[in-house]
DNA sequence: GGAGCTAATGTTATCGATAACCTAAGCTTA
DNA sequence: TAAGCTTAGGTTATCGATAACATTAGCTCC
């Protein structure tokens, strides 16, 4: 089974064989144009035999469109993208889109290297995370795409043509009111990687102002060389609760360091809630499958999905879209946070 | 800040401020032909300053050669392909080659659609799971597709060029051997969506032939219409034991599911391994986050995705290739196992 | 000193499609 | 019945690059 095939069949090839023009062969496939019953079969029966397969390059090319959309994302293992995404394509698969992913892994040189490469196909749009420090050469690439772009995930820092995500201030705001109305003041956040997740960095910032402004001192712990997982917040858990054992509340990154967070403190015998709260972010459901229920803020992430999509039908169509759409947050109270 | 900005520019434009020709611009920027240093230099600044941007269609078109992998895979929240997926890049990355990613949601349909819109762009290569139900048309354009091929995640039923991953049926024969070494008769396999994902069916029915081969009958709760996380994991696990609660030994699908059971187990006090033994699937980070540590099938999954790299750039580069790459797998034993 | 190189650049044809326009035949309709 | 429209299909130019070959000037070297 070599891969060394011969030249893929052209339209001309297909032309032949219905004993028409390219043209005609062309409108057919492409539905457009008047064309007859009779030689409309003809040709959709010499392509189906001849097995043809349209040439996107020569096509966009020529027509100036694509039915290609690109999506970059920072990790594709982060199980909160894929939500995100799947409500995108449930939008745009029904209206012959195909979205075509970069992963950037955090890294914006590669990005920026996503970026280029992506354009290059000249797609109909792009969507793209918020809250990564961007490269000046993805900025510039950015500045003279020629097709629309959105920002997905965040809300605050409105940016290209249609942000859709939640507000990550509003996030750490709720966690330190949900906390502050329970009379908990010895309170730790616990995170990793912010250099690199401007998003989660935020929240975190809010959440230290928030508290900041009721009197409270934030204690953090976190580490820029680990990933945003279970094992990690496993690991600074335990160092944090060695170190300051006092503290009655922590604010996990995401649900994932919580859970990992939450094993460490059972087996450390700190009793959850009793002895200290826990609260996560993000509501994947890998929140409700271990004992306890996880408190977490919920983020609907396939509707922010679905609105970035359908804002980029819109900008594709050329109606008008408004500026961003911010996705509603709910701080879910599960029973690793005491009833206030 | 609009879409609808001016035509990109071109290699024409960039000719024009350069005072060259195209052609010139072209060598300049491929780095190919001898151009002197003073003109390189004047095509260079042109280029940068009018922010030129290579159009791949056109590019592409022309030279017949392509720069784009690429990835189709069921799943971008399956943890486990994000590490296949980064050791292709790994490899790939330094060579100039661009992964781009297409979900299939493991529908046959989608699938299809995404095959025709990768291969429509004409790309360098294209990497696919295997284990998955192909439709016709899938098979067809696959048949004709003119770049290598390769199929991850399975190397029992090979297909394509090449077949980098694990055999299944290995993995569930070892489950099975380290079930019966340690004197287990009352298993159970707890798995869903085996009618989409055959790889897991695969390890699945090898469980169940080693058992058999044993004398030892293998109970199997699953559910078609359920993702294979924790929470599904959890739930079964709940069924399973009110129904069969002699059980004393449970493998999982994977090891997300795996977690969820062992929630449960915990809760509804069953110790493990005492009194259940469990066994996961993939050795996922997640597996030693929570107090147990969840014993479990390693599988090499950065590997895999380097090999399949490597084996591609051979194939661009005409060099021969064997017909796949076998991964090794080992069985963990953490402590939801008791020892032999 | 001219045949033969090499280096630096330009010309032309082509990749595989689509846009825009054109043509011829058949049909209306006043 | 001739102007005018439809229908079905074809022609030509073009999209933005690259391959392959052509050209020109300066140099080497016997």
């Amino acid at each position: 089974m070599g891969h060394e095939r011969r030249k893929p069949v052209t339209l001309l090839e297909v032309a032949a064989k219905a004993g028409v023009s390219r043209m005609t062969v062309s409108k057919v496939l492409r539905e457009v144009g008047s064309i007859s019953d009779d030689t409309r079969q003809r040709v959709r029966q010499a392509a189906q035999e001849l097995g043809y397969l349209p040439n996107s390059l020569a096509g966009s090319l020529s027509s100036r469109k694509s039915q290609m959309v690109a999506v970059i994302i920072p990790s594709i293992s982060d199980i909160v993208f894929s939500e995100v995404l799947s409500g995108v394509n449930s939008v745009l698969r029904p209206t012959g889109f195909q979205t075509f992913i970069g992963e950037s892994g955090f890294e914006p040189e590669t990005e920026t290297e996503l970026i280029r490469a992506m354009l290059s196909f000249r797609p109909a749009g792009i969507l793209m995370n918020g809250g990564m420090a961007r490269s000046a050469d993805a900025e510039g690439l950015l500045a003279r795409r020629n097709c629309p772009a959105i920002q997905l995930w965040d809300c605050d820092r409105r940016a290209l043509d249609f942000s859709a995500g939640p507000s990550h201030e509003e996030a750490g705001r709720l966690v330190a009111n949900h906390f502050i109305e329970r009379g908990l003041r010895r309170i730790a956040y616990v995170g990793a990687e912010l250099d690199k997740d401007l998003c989660a960095r935020r929240r975190y910032l809010a959440l230290n102002a928030s508290l900041a402004a009721a009197g409270i001192d934030l204690l953090s712990v976190t580490c820029e060389d680990r990933p945003r997982q279970a094992v990690t917040g496993r690991f600074l858990t335990e160092q944090l609760v060695r170190e300051h054992p006092e503290i009655d509340a922590i604010h996990f990154l995401n649900d994932a360091m919580a859970l990992g967070g939450l094993s460490y403190l059972h087996e450390a015998g700190f009793p959850v809630p009793e002895r200290i709260s826990v609260v996560g972010f993000n509501g994947t459901s890998l929140a409700n499958a271990v004992r306890t229920r996880l408190s977490t803020i919920d983020v609907p992430r396939t509707a922010i999905g679905e609105k970035a999509a359908q804002a980029l039908l819109q900008m594709i169509e050329d109606e008008d879209v408004p500026e961003f759409w911010q996705a509603p947050l709910v701080l879910v109270q599960g029973n690793t946070t005491a009833a206030a």
